[in-house]
DNA sequence: AGGATCGCGGGAATTGTTCCCGTTTTCAAG
DNA sequence: CTTGAAAACGGGAACAATTCCCGCGATCCT
């Protein structure tokens, strides 16, 4: 948690959108010199709270159409069956996503796959990985907002 | 859906966890000079198999602890109402991702907020803006995964 | 009011990007 | 095989952006 102001905020709003300006488009945009917006978004960057800087792919033109979430409840609750669960799903590029929740269901999956076929073929990898107690998987018909921009 | 060859997929793996590097340091690592890949990286810009370069925040850092999920059966099934709760999700910035699903919930809702109390500043500023018959939120306890990187 | 601190902008060196051009590789047809 | 066309490559150079140094002015604290 920083102290930011709020030229830093508009700062960060712009290149969370798009951080293939330059400085000096940048520091135009905000009323300041490329200067000292560099010094700004050098600390912000020292600081940890920008975080990267990547480029985001189209996953249609990966051929990647569908979106899925698997609900999940676990088989056994123990420390190595998490510790299990965790390294399945990081070794697993097609999960993007994968969180322990409050609720009735204990593990929410998110992930990126072809079609339906190549889901089935995750979701038996995933079980052959982990022992699942039950797994409900659904299809994302329209995606309706994704954004990686957060709130400033 | 675009045809990429073996480098070109290097290249994007690369980008898509650190767009930051230089032509150079990206030539280096794939084995080809600045300006082979400078041409390959500018196609994949324009096919926009690259969507966009951005920069990652972290949202703890801004005080963005707390992710939920919201799983929400809608009140009436119109096109309307479709496009009321679109509008609604888009102009909500606490909401990265919102899909509309197969299976016995209809919508889902994906959040980034405070804490508990800003979750429910949300929610009932959801619920002022679109009817919603049933709204199920589970929070977020452990995030084991979140990237932006596809398969590739 | 005086002194210290901080953030600003200008300038200049360094580094990176972009584009031109000649050469090499690949691939298909003879 | 050999040959010709097309595509991709690397080197060089111009241009653009980044990075860092410096001196100035605003702000703050006592």
């Amino acid at each position: 948690m920083e102290k930011l102001d709020h030229i830093d905020r508009r700062i960060l709003a712009i290149l969370q959108r798009d951080a293939s300006l330059s400085l000096e488009d940048l520091g135009e945009r905000i009323g300041l010199s490329r200067n000292a917006v560099w010094r700004r978004v050098r600390a912000l960057e020292e600081s940890g709270v920008i975080r990267a800087r990547v480029a985001l792919l189209d996953p249609e033109k990966l051929g990647l159409g569908l979106t899925v979430f698997m609900m999940i409840r676990a088989e056994r609750h123990t420390p190595d069956w998490l510790e299990k669960f965790t390294r399945a799903t990081r070794d697993m590029p097609e999960i993007l996503g994968a969180y322990r929740m409050t609720g009735d269901l204990d593990y929410l999956i998110r992930a990126r796959v072809a079609d339906v076929k190549a889901f089935d073929r995750l979701y038996k990898d995933l079980i052959a990985r982990v022992e699942l107690h039950d797994v409900s998987s659904s299809f994302v018909m329209e995606e309706t907002k994704e954004t990686t921009a957060l709130p400033v």
